[in-house]
RNA sequence: GGCGCCGUAGCCAAGUGGUAAGGCAGAGGUCUGCAAAACCUCUAUUCGGCGGUUCGAAUCCGCCCGGCGCCUCCA
């Protein structure tokens, strides 16, 4: 049993192996730090996400690269518009993605190049071009790539021919181009430009990268002129990766990457999530309101990374709930009492197989936790049906349950969930509370926690004296204030309500 | 206009020729003083519509209807 994937490249799910085994080169294209990457962006790196820790599982040795986009227009009009250097707008947000990743539990690559740091790999690269000729200086002082050059542009996106619209506007760097289809090396430097530092010398004029340049550049300076894997979103098969393939590929005379793949869009309402239409909603949102990651990845997980997943707040609770269950049945496997062995040590055998050939095809992750979520309901029935399992059994599921999780990373922290819990100690003057008012809240100068540590000390007390009006009234009282309570032997135990977000 | 994708239960969704995974919600049950949580059971003769191919189709082909994406910055 293989892994396959599906290559943008061929349009069919092939089998996939590595050039050099057990090493894989993994590249994918990152965030535009201009702004907050939005969950759109987001859902196309969990993808990359679960690919790398999949490949990982499957004994691959991974040299993960994503790039920073640092210099670009948006870059540029946001330093501007702030009165800062170009790289005083951009670390923040740099920062801030790896925050949002931490969040999210994505794995950092090995590394993360920034395109200004790597300007020289980027120059020889187009002086590469220029002396291939399948590139040339326009009238603006621009490079320009020759598409025409390059018989083999529009393999990926098999866009034959761009056409222009009829009346379309044409931006002024066109009329340097020889050919309309043609796309920017390297910009001219422009007063804008020098204003905030994004200019550069180079042999062919003094300027800046165009957008498609790193990639190629930072690609090969990192993992060679071939790479196993490259990946994206779908919105850049064309042009940003056309383009990748035809500077890498000029330059080189080697194939630039053997597997392409694509996630699919975000949508919100039945619209791609995006900046521009302005529904969009960041990772630190979902974060702020008190969703767990794992709720985020589940959600991301039920629908496979090649169609497109519309977002709503109903899915994100469904599918924290679905988390939230994984969450449990660990903590019930952890203490299930000891009993002989029964057919556990099979249901963990069954998890890992039916897991693999899930993601195996095209990484159907959806399916996957439908086998996990399988298993999970036959190991409950044995725990019910024999009263425990043996501890080896426990072992041996938990190892198991945890290697597939480790992929998807779908479990919510056990510890994520602020609880308080309160046990039968020293009963303490009750005989008052029995009787009068209570309050509805906390008190003057009193936070919620300690407000509600009394009512639930208040509540065993009432159980204890088998006062179950007043235990009902306390219950109440604190259900009005968001907590869920759950009677335990010897105590209650306080659970946050689940949260919605504020907002979308 | 060109290229491509999608349409499966109340909602989300897997499944690409062999007779419908899974999740959420809902109903019943176990547990509980009553609850909550957890766990168990149940919930689509049917896969947008109409034709066709086949012993057999959600799965292949054609047409139609509905939705989305790319073709320009975009994950």
């Amino acid at each position: 049993m293989t892994l396959r994937l599906f290559n943008t490249l061929s349009r069919t799910v092939e089998p996939f192996a590595p050039l050099a085994p057990p090493r894989v080169t993994l590249y994918t294209c990152g965030p535009t730090v201009w702004n907050y990457a939005h969950l759109g962006n987001f859902r196309t790196f969990v993808f990359e996400d679960v690919l790398r820790r999949y490949l990982e599982y499957s004994g691959y040795d991974v040299l993960h690269v994503m790039n920073l986009t640092d210099v670009d227009d948006r870059t540029i009009n946001a330093a501007r518009a702030a009165g800062v250097p170009l790289q005083a707008h951009t670390r923040p947000f740099a920062q801030a993605f790896f925050e949002d990743g931490d969040y999210l539990r994505i794995k950092p690559a090995h590394h993360y190049p920034a395109a200004t740091a790597h300007v020289p790999q980027m120059v020889e690269l187009v002086s590469r071009l220029l002396a291939r000729g399948v590139a040339y200086r326009g009238d603006d002082g621009s490079v320009y790539f020759a598409i025409d050059r390059f018989p083999a542009y529009g393999r990926l996106s098999r866009v034959e021919r761009r056409d222009l619209k009829a009346g379309a506007r044409v931006s002024s760097d066109e009329y340097a181009k020889e050919d309309a289809r043609d796309f920017v090396l390297w910009k001219a430097a422009r007063p804008e430009d020098e204003a905030v530092g994004a200019a550069w010398d180079a042999p062919f004029g003094r300027g800046r990268p165009g957008w498609h340049l790193e990639c190629s550049a930072m690609a090969r300076h990192y993992l060679g002129d071939t790479l196993d894997i490259h990946a994206g979103g779908v919105d850049l098969v064309f042009p940003h990766h056309e383009d990748e393939i035809a500077q890498s590929e000029a330059a080189t005379g080697r194939p630039f990457a053997r597997f392409w793949l694509h996630g699919e869009h975000l949508l919100v309402a039945g619209t791609k999530m995006s900046k521009r239409y302005g529904n969009f909603l960041t990772a630190r949102d979902l974060r702020d309101d008190g969703w767990d990651a794992a709720a985020v990845r589940y959600l991301f997980a039920a629908t496979h990374y090649r169609k497109q997943l519309n977002f709503t707040d109903e899915a994100l609770s469904a599918a924290a709930a679905g988390a939230q269950r994984l969450a449990e049945f660990r903590e019930r496997l952890l203490s299930a009492p000891s009993a002989p062995p029964g057919r556990v040590a099979d249901l963990a055998r069954h998890i890992e197989q039916a897991f693999e050939a899930r993601m195996d095809d095209d990484l159907d992750v959806a399916g996957a936790i439908g086998g996990i979520m399988t298993m999970v309901r036959e190991v409950n029935a044995e725990i019910d049906l024999r009263g425990g399992m043996s501890v080896e059994e426990r072992q041996t599921f938990l190892a198991a349950l945890d290697r597939v999780t480790e992929v998807l990373q779908v479990v919510p922290a056990a510890e994520a969930v602020p609880e308080i819990e309160v046990t039968a100690g020293p009963m303490p003057a009750m005989e008052a509370a029995l009787g009068g008012a209570l309050p509805a809240g906390p008190g003057p100068g009193e936070d919620l926690r300690a407000w509600a540590t009394r009512m639930a000390e208040l509540r065993v007390a009432c159980r204890r004296l088998r006062r179950w009006d007043r235990a009902d009234l306390v219950r109440r009282l604190l259900e009005d204030q968001g907590f869920e309570v759950r009677d335990t032997r010897d105590g209650v135990r306080l659970v946050p309500g689940r949260r919605t977000p504020k907002g979308a």
